[in-house]
DNA sequence: AAAAATTAGTTTAAATTTCACACGAATTGC
DNA sequence: GCAATTCGTGTGAAATTTAAACTAATTTTT
């Protein structure tokens, strides 16, 4: 499970000791193209936005952080590779995820031609600590991550910057919080991704006028302070919710 | 040029019938995945929106209407490979390229297992009129088509609603008019790409406001009616202007 | 038990943006 | 010169966004 890299450097050897020959030109060269899957898996814990992390095993990188991905098998769907890997990784079933972007440079990687089709991710932190636990593994704060293994970074910056925007369109939050939440949580969820503190009675009214929210008529408790409601979100009604917005031409 | 299907099948029959063995299985079954770029080249004439395709020389699909790809080679990007298709079958250079998503479904092309990146261009038909000829290569209305090859439909779907949001937030539009355009032909492009009526007096005001169109001084010539204005697109201009953009959740 | 601190929650007013809408001017074709 | 067509412009109503002041609930401190 661990393996993907190992084995891609496996196979770039491979690759060029054996010299692979079909006497077909352009097989050939087609053959030494690697498919991998990688995701970038967002959680929110203590008001910061976070990313699920491995480190690298890879000489050249050795010990930097890296996203979590495996080569695609010619038998799997690419949505269902970034899903198993996502699986492999959390124990987690029946979470956001959704294609961003490809990376198709040539020199990405170090050992071999890859190409890598990149999936977001947000999961609830506290159901994937209750899953698998490997201590290679590890939550790592977006805001402060520097340097990374491969194009890593370049994509991780991509996929925040895809969040940021998604997030203003889409209401994908509520998969980052538990299923109970209050308002608070919520729009610190919000103020980490954008990077940007919002007026707390706008963003109340903003919510509630959405009515994607279920009142559980619930409190936080053990808060140092006036306990606020507990929410649920309301999937049904936002599933339903056809986009009927039009025509706002805004560049 | 025109081979890529054909060489595809037979990188299929022939990955089946050699069976290459490496000792590696995983190796074994990742060597059989291909990789394609396909593009999706609109353009805008007769005031209809429409996209560059070829008929299609494979057997299952004959005749049938498909988007312009080719294989990706192991020494280029990705981006480059896009780049060359549309170089190679438009003539032109310098023009909007942009990847939108990548498909990898295992049933997607009949005779292998091809994953296809694609990207979406915007050209203007004049030039590309002036280009290369191709009697393959046809203009078709996106409104009317029904059936394509391969899921190619469903793709060009994808890249039709990806375009009618993006030009929404980005002044794409230029790309497909002429240098010196007339707001009418502006507007009328929108309206074509939206499938939507727009009011000519907001319209007008939302481009001028946006300071990115320059008088040119001249007027549209042969019109049965009273010549608008022509205007070129401030590129300088957009590029300098950052996206200050922030924060108007909005779901 | 009273005071201080903290956050929840509500209402209102101002500013901005969006949207619908009508009429005189320029040109061509007849 | 008259009909037909499109160009070009301004205004007010409605909706939305933004900013802001106050009360309420709870815990901690004194």
């Amino acid at each position: 499970m661990k393996q993907s890299a190992a084995t891609l450097s496996q196979l770039a050897e491979l690759a060029k000791t054996k010299n692979i020959n079909t006497g077909l030109e352009k097989l050939e060269d087609h053959v030494r193209i690697g498919i991998s899957v990688d995701c970038v898996i967002f959680g929110f814990d203590e008001n910061e936005l976070k990313v699920l992390l491995i480190k690298c095993d890879l000489k050249k990188y050795l010990g930097m952080w890296s996203l979590l991905g495996d080569l695609v098998s010619s038998v799997e769907d690419v949505d269902q590779a970034a899903y198993r890997i996502l699986q492999e990784r959390t124990g987690m079933d029946d979470v956001y995820l959704e294609q961003v972007r490809t990376f198709g440079q040539v020199g990405r990687h170090p050992a071999a031609r890859v190409i890598t089709i990149v999936y977001c991710s947000l999961i609830n932190v506290q159901h994937h600590k209750l899953g698998i636990s490997d201590n290679e593994l590890n939550w790592q704060k977006v805001s402060t991550l520097k340097e990374m293994a491969f194009d890593h970074k370049q994509i991780l910056d991509v996929c925040h910057a895809w969040l940021q925007k998604r997030i203003q369109e889409h209401p994908l939050g509520f998969s980052l919080l538990p299923k109970k939440f209050s308002l608070r949580e919520l729009q610190n969820l919000y103020e980490a991704i954008l990077d940007a503190k919002l007026d707390r009675r706008n963003f109340r009214k903003k919510f509630f006028s959405m009515d994607l929210l279920i009142d559980t008529g619930e409190y936080e408790t053990n808060v140092p302070h006036r306990p606020g409601k507990l929410y649920g979100f309301n999937y049904d009604k936002y599933h339903k919710k056809e986009r009927k917005k039009l025509l706002g031409i805004d560049f």
